[in-house]
DNA sequence: CAAAAAAATTAGGTTAGCCAAAGATCGCTT
DNA sequence: AAGCGATCTTTGGCTAACCTAATTTTTTTG
């Protein structure tokens, strides 16, 4: 298994899990990599069996590619939890550095991590962290975007991208936080929302808005 | 930089240091690469003004080069001290992880790692850590298996081997331990030597005393 | 000191992963 | 239901590293 491999792995896992099917097209945005690149590489993973790939139709994990996934999601997690807890790094600032060890930490070197960060149960900015086994409790894929106007929501977990972080960082949005969205401004306008606790509004980018899952309160 | 080019600096930094020149044959066995291979390598290196390379004459460092190694050796020690220090691994068992992971640290993450390590002067067995700017103290190079019969000496630093290291973890031997040479036994027999503090003597091998370095007491 | 052995270099070929562009297929709109 | 645009696959080509085999250079030795 090539790091390249794993990256596609973990892209269909984030953009559809084992449900959703998940198109040449999302790969190659997502990846930044040419359509044809893609094509050519699913069909590698195919044959090791990690992949369905039903060409026009779309691409999924199977429970073995799903698995191996989970298990680099956990590695990722773990260690952008390790930057922030231990070595302070700030929560935007992360992701860079957990992108490229996750590839290159051993099974063994996850199981000791995660006891000396005490089984820590979700990364900085709210994912949740699969288990040894690739085994995680099922995840908020309603998108804040999707949040009709009035409706009181939690903010789950927010993709892990640098400019989005830093961006929400700004706005000083965690996850965790609970909102009232107030409306959607037209033609990709920004989301207006309020923080519980808050009188000024918060304008989140219509982009942004599509980066960021939501629990609704009940 | 491609990791690959990183592992051919380090072992010519291994072998050689600044000062000797190091053969295509040396890196081809270190490596495990065909001696072809390593030609255009290192002639690949010689462009980027890492090494000089005098076709059938030898291979060495530019300063730029040594430089380049030396951080290399830096991020491989910290990560080493940290496996140990804080993951509770045994110090023969760190050295497959660094070597993956020493690739894939930014000088970020290296500086913060040696913040949030305090600053070690040494890896667990006893390896120099070059500062952030790739400068390194001189080291010893006196052999254990060199000490005269009664001299009493401290234990510098072990190669980094793990048969070796299994073996010294096993004589409950470290780094910065006093021992006193009692004797040579002959025909290749193990040295005798006793701990400072100690009553029993400890046999350490013939091959085990000519990897071990040493400091005399003073 | 020439011939054989050893070491290094060059040459030709492979694989993984990428790209751009051409060609195939799908599906929406009219 | 037909065409057009969007998406997907195919094709041909590139680069980085590797290999083996052939050749060249250096060193050793009879």
């Amino acid at each position: 298994m090539t790091p390249m491999k794993e990256d596609y792995l973990k892209i269909i896992f984030e953009l559809g899990g084992s449900h959703k099917k998940v198109s040449n097209k999302d790969i190659s945005l997502g990846l930044g990599i040419a359509a044809g690149s893609v094509t050519e590489m699913v069909s590698k993973l195919a044959d090791e069996q990690l992949v369905i790939h039903e060409p026009y139709a779309g691409i999924s994990l199977t429970p073995k590619g799903e698995k191996y996934a989970a298990e680099l999601v956990r590695k990722h997690r773990l260690w952008e939890t390790f930057l922030v807890d231990k070595l302070h790094y700030n929560f935007a600032d992360v992701h860079q550095e957990a992108e490229v060890l996750e590839h290159q930490t051993s099974d063994r070197l996850a199981t000791a991590l995660d006891n000396f960060l005490q089984h820590p149960k979700a990364c900085p900015h709210g994912g949740v962290i699969p288990s040894a086994s690739g085994e995680f409790p099922e995840v908020s894929r309603v998108l804040l975007a999707d949040a009709k106007d009035g409706e009181k929501v939690t903010l789950e977990r927010f993709l892990d991208n640098h400019e989005l972080l830093t961006y929400l960082e700004e706005l000083k949005l965690r996850p965790g936080d609970e909102v009232t969205v107030v409306r959607h401004e037209p033609f990709e306008g920004p989301l207006v929302i309020k923080k519980a606790g808050d009188d000024q509004p918060i304008n989140v980018s219509y982009k942004a808005s599509h980066n960021i899952f939501i629990r609704a309160d009940k």
